[in-house]
RNA sequence: GGCCCGUUCGUCUAAGGGUUAGGACACCACCCUUUCACGGUGGUGAUACGAGUUCGAAUCUCGUACGGGCUACCA
């Protein structure tokens, strides 16, 4: 069994992306890369009714973003397509008839309001299941039940029908998951699942196992929430394709939020992003924040998702693309939920703003004062000021308040904090310090501080108490760096200039 | 309700029969710093419960409780 790897990822284009389905995406590309193998993505489109303009789009932005791109797709091509699954409809309908002719399959003829009623009449009988399955079918409409001849009729006639899977009575289905072990069902608790739809498109269920055998899928990876239908699929195998041929399965555990399944909703109510990049819904125009628009590098995105379910056994917890595809293992992965944790998230973010260099955080940075009305001028004074404020960043955003002053002066300034201490004295200080600054033959941290220090003593004041009002002067109010570096890389001029606009509004 | 999966500090997790149950985030204290951070040191804090197997169990088995997922002509 020395089979190529090859995975897949499979959205269904209804919306943006979230943590889950990235940390999905991940897992696959991680498992390929390591194993040399094939990471495709297939959309599943079949349901026509849940379209969304843009989705798919935005699906392989995300992709991009996190710097996840995959071998084959709709946009990367390949010779497994085409890999939306509405440009194969003509595929699956023989797959579905092949199924009824072995008689592992059915027509069912069955109108949506039978189908209302049937559940309805089970539920007031206070029977526990209201599913269509070996308990009911015989009582519905269907080629099982039909007369000789009737089901030929209503075909030819183009009546409305599905195909459904005839689960058998008594049997257990069960299978090895790479993260589970031994997972088994009993058939006679699954219903009989619709595997072709009226319209001609095959649900999820006949989709995935098709697609994934003409596409030669070593090994199936997705969420948990897909563990129920498990037995389904794995019957269809069987009937299809064979056994020794299914690829391996891998059902992840769930990402959480405060309760139950993360949702973008408890994004809203809690305050943290959900979905990878910005979505707004055509429909409603409603925008969902996501990680990157909020100002998380795609290296800290990529690691914290890697970490929500999975370790290397080490205490190790920064690990950049590269090392975890040489470290991933699916053996390591959990099987337990993982509730998201935003406080961590930011950690990570953190941790990855102060291990970047200056040239790749450049860019962003550039763009984000100039977004807000900043302009940064040459790569010099930027790749300074990066480097001196880095450490206090957290989110790219913080960067704006962290170093707009550099390169803009304020235009207020927080005088309130000075004025209760301030003095005859002190403004003396400033004005001799201005003038020392205007002589002075070196500029420099060490420079500044001595001769700051020696005027201090010299005026008989604690340097202590000088050193917030001259933040205050260069800065506008009470953030940024320490003080004489900032003074260093605003230059001679532009420090004089400072002081010198802002010592009148202090009074006295 | 039924079926499936799961359960170690508040959170993410390590420890695959023998450890004072380790680390990280968050929190608290102290140090550094008379901006705010970073950083450093220390601290609070967990094996859901009950049986069993074993000389020995967080680790294996069973039961209970709790949590989550699924139960559509959606994926």
């Amino acid at each position: 069994m020395s089979k190529r790897v090859r995975v897949r990822f499979a959205p269904s284009p209804t919306g943006g992306l979230h943590l889950g389905g990235v940390r999905t995406v991940l897992y696959n590309y991680l498992f390929a890369k390591k194993h040399g193998g094939d990471f495709l993505v297939r959309i599943e489109d079949t349901d026509q009714s849940r379209y969304v303009p843009g989705a798919e789009e935005y699906i392989f932005d995300t992709l991009k973003w996190c710097g996840l791109e995959p071998d084959e797709s709709v946009q990367h091509g390949g010779k497994a397509g085409p890999y939306r699954q509405s440009e194969r409809k003509d595929k699956y309908r023989e797959y579905a008839e092949q199924l009824v002719k072995d008689g592992y399959a059915y027509y069912a003829f069955d109108t949506p309001g039978e189908l209302e009623k049937m559940r309805q009449d089970l539920k007031t009988e206070h029977h526990s299941s209201s599913q269509y399955d070996h308990t009911i079918r015989m009582k519905m409409k269907n080629s099982l039940t039909l007369a000789e001849g009737e089901t030929e009729k209503l075909l030819a006639a183009g009546t409305k029908h599905v195909i459904r899977i005839k689960m058998p009575e008594q049997e257990t289905v069960s299978f090895t998951d790479m993260i589970r072990g031994e997972v088994s069902f009993e058939t006679s608790l699954v219903d009989d699942k619709v595997l072709l739809k009226a319209d001609g498109m095959p649900t999820y269920h006949l989709a995935v196992v098709v697609d994934d055998h003409l596409m030669e899928i070593s090994h199936a990876f997705r969420g948990e929430e897909w563990l129920p239908s498990a037995p389904v699929h794995i019957l269809l195998w069987k009937y299809l394709f064979g056994l020794e041929n299914m690829p391996q399965w891998a059902h992840f555990p769930l990402i959480l939020g405060p309760t139950g399944k993360l949702s973008k909703r408890d994004g809203a109510k809690y305050g943290f992003p959900v979905f990878a990049m910005n979505w707004t819904d055509p429909k409603t125009g409603e925008l969902t924040e996501g990680f990157k628009e909020k100002g998380f590098l795609p290296e800290a995105f990529i690691n914290l998702l890697a970490l929500l379910g999975w370790n290397d056994g080490t205490e190790q917890e920064l690990f950049s693309k590269e090392e975890l595809v040489e470290k991933f293992s699916m053996e390591r992965v959990h099987s337990a939920g993982a509730k998201f944790d935003y406080e961590k998230a930011k950690w990570f973010n953190h941790e990855w703003i102060k291990k970047s260099g200056v040239q790749g955080l450049r860019f962003e940075v550039r763009s984000l004062l100039t977004k807000n009305g900043i302009t940064v001028g040459d790569d010099n004074l930027l790749d300074n000021v990066i480097e001196l404020v880095k450490d206090r960043c957290t989110l790219l955003p913080d960067f704006i308040q962290q170093s707009s002053f550099f390169f803009k002066t304020p235009e207020t300034w927080d005088t309130e904090s000075v004025k209760p201490k301030w003095n005859q004295d002190k403004k003396n200080f400033f004005v001799a310090y201005a003038e020392k600054m205007q002589s002075a033959g070196e500029w420099n941290v060490a420079a500044l501080e001595s001769s700051f220090k020696e005027l201090a003593v010299e005026k008989n004041i604690k340097p202590g108490e000088l050193q917030l009002p001259l933040r205050i002067m260069l800065v506008g109010g009470k953030f940024g760096p320490p003080v004489f570096h900032i003074a260093e890389l605003l230059g001679k001029e532009e420090s004089v200039r400072r002081i010198n606009l802002s010592l009148p509004l202090l009074g006295i």
